[in-house]
DNA sequence: ATTGCATGTCAACAAGTGTTGGCCTACGGT
DNA sequence: ACCGTAGGCCAACACTTGTTGACATGCAAT
């Protein structure tokens, strides 16, 4: 262990990583997984191609770094269980309202087959846990959890990635009132009603 | 015109077009734009990459005419109101339930601008018009279509896409029997109900 | 039979890709 | 002051991509 080591552990290229980083998220996101170029995001974040091979060893693992994300789900047991559906609506919108770690992911899954595999884990993982947190019947979980991802991508997909003018022009707010409600009956209701 | 001309217009071409037409949806299915290479189609179609070129002109071309797409919808005035929302999602699951050209569109809208711009028209033109056959008022109906085409694409992406287990092994009538209620408010009812 | 054009094949180009190895530079511990 | 090493840059490789042009083949009308 002759390596350096800064006040807290902090190497001198910790910057350099968190630019790359930076850079990719933003390529990944505008571009996609196979049109961002590792020479672009170097470019971007002003450093040689060749650092970014060293540092995260190929372009799939910097997808992989750059990609890491955490729906940060609120706890739902503690949510009044008539608004589920809309703390949640309300948290998925600000949750990537300017984070466009998720518009990278969600471009990245329709061509890159790793990055679909990610998206699928986080929604079924994370989401699905969420879900279980209060006493539906653990039969319905998994479904309620599907339908729940089903719509909130749709949404995510409309209007970030395909740019559907309604749903680009409708303010955050007026989006909650409408999809709430579908929300809260996936999460809570029956399939007739 | 001293062009051939076989029984009915046919050129002896046509064969081969269509070859290429098939092999090109597939491909663009598969992997979406950029990962679908000419050479990789033409070698399905078992002909040269140079005739892809010879009849649609380039990558480009090719891809916009193996996405023509129509949703088909039908004539949603001579349905029972009620029923708007059951018979709309039956409509789309058995319209690309077997036709991966929607599939091909949605792959290539998250990472071409000219598919992404495609699917705004589809989706903005032929959903918007279908909406406005019924009597709501025309202020809302621009909303109404982009909230249904954000649950319906959201199926799409889940199901075909990103391939959520839950998604994928439920039964078309059983997503019929959750997601119609969610249409059949899109499209008449209100916010908050 | 011969001409003309549609159809198809072959080989190559120019550009861009991820990735690699060698080399220079300068900081930090001794 | 010295020296090892981490940080960074340059040039190049091997490969794939879309695209192009020259050349062969065969059908159909004259």
């Amino acid at each position: 262990m002759t390596a350096t080591a800064g006040p807290a552990g902090t190497r001198r290229s910790d910057a350099t990583r968190a630019a790359i980083l930076r850079a990719a998220r933003e390529r990944f996101a505008a571009d996609g997984y196979e049109r961002a170029t590792i020479r672009a995001i170097a470019a971007d974040a002003q450093i040689d191609p060749s650092m970014v091979m060293r540092y995260y060893g190929s372009k799939e693992g910097l997808f992989a770094a750059a990609a890491e994300f955490d729906l940060r789900l609120p706890d739902l047991a503690s949510v009044p269980p008539a608004r589920l559906g809309e703390v949640l609506v309300r948290h998925f919108l600000s949750r990537w309202e300017g984070d466009e770690t998720l518009v990278a992911l969600l471009r990245a899954a329709s061509t890159n087959p790793g990055a679909a595999e990610r998206m699928r884990g986080i929604f079924t993982d994370q989401l699905t846990a969420a879900v279980a947190t209060f006493g539906t019947d653990p039969a319905m979980t998994a479904r309620r959890a599907g339908l729940v991802a089903s719509q909130v991508l749709g949404l995510a997909f409309t209007r970030y990635i395909v740019r559907l003018p309604p749903m680009v022009d409708a303010a955050p707010e007026e989006l909650v009132s409408w999809i709430a409600p579908t929300l809260q009956r996936y999460l809570t209701g029956t399939a007739s009603s």
